[in-house]
DNA sequence: CAGAGATAGTTGGAGCTGTCAAATGATTGG
DNA sequence: CCAATCATTTGACAGCTCCAACTATCTCTG
């Protein structure tokens, strides 16, 4: 049984990315311009070191790909007082717009799950925190 | 409260999709291979052209992955009788093996699931197959 | 304090995956 | 025979990724 959900819980996973990449598609983003929008905070700014590491990327990648965001005008890098090697990036007013759309997008619930009841609602919720919180470890064996 | 839990169940469906990933690395294939890979039923044999369809991509970029999978000996060629002009794609016993093993490192469920209740899984369940049965489409307006 | 070494980021070069468009070959069916 | 259909080849390009070399800056040590 909870494998059955399991296997369910995936599929709809699986039809979400392919919306979400629709979506992104519509904004004109790509998948690497979404994950970092993501990523990035407009109230608290990163440094290319930190977004690399949490991208589990080389720098050099991170240097590339903020160059493409920098292009469009999405984000823009700045220097950090007290260290003038570590560069800061930050969303422009435009990052923040069109970060703000694509949240917007991603997150509208689908119809069917505007249909379910209070108790079914908070039974799936109470279980989806807890594999949240969880990091893609499994189970048995 | 949909929303919440909505928001969470993207949050999971992103996990997973990034385990997924490592999973099709560990055993060597790309996101094209895994995608083919459980698209093609061992028992039923399909075409380039439906293959394409069902991929929504061009017929050209079809014959590229198939020729990856190939190479990799995951899947073999042949003729249709009746008509020599269409080609079929079906699994080599390799392509089997590994689709099986794929198969049952993707559809582990996590350590968590196992200690849910009962009630709680057919809840999450039920849900589940609400939202897996809707096309990504999406809510209100 | 001077110089050596560490650190942050960039540049340049390369490679792989995935994608399409256009031209081509093979086969079919009217 | 002619037009339509299925697949492949060829050529181009975007997205992403790494590695190695380089620049600027900082920090530690003698």
């Amino acid at each position: 049984m909870a494998e059955e959900a399991w296997r369910l819980l995936l599929k709809v996973a699986m039809n979400q990315f392919g919306r979400a990449a629709g979506i992104a598609q519509d904004l004109g983003l790509t998948p690497g311009h979404v994950k970092a929008l993501l990523a990035l905070d407009p109230d608290q700014p990163q440094t290319m070191g930190s977004l690399a590491q949490s991208f589990s990327c080389d720098a050099s990648t991170m240097t590339w790909l903020v160059d493409r965001l920098e292009e469009r005008g999405l984000v823009e890098r700045g220097g950090l007082k007290g260290d003038r090697r570590v560069k800061t990036v930050a969303l422009t007013p435009e990052g923040v717009r069109t970060k703000s759309e694509l949240e917007e997008r991603l997150y509208e619930p689908p119809r069917m799950m505007l249909g379910l009841g209070q108790g079914e609602l908070e039974a799936v919720h109470k279980v989806l925190q807890v594999l949240a919180s969880e990091n893609g470890q499994t189970g048995v064996k």
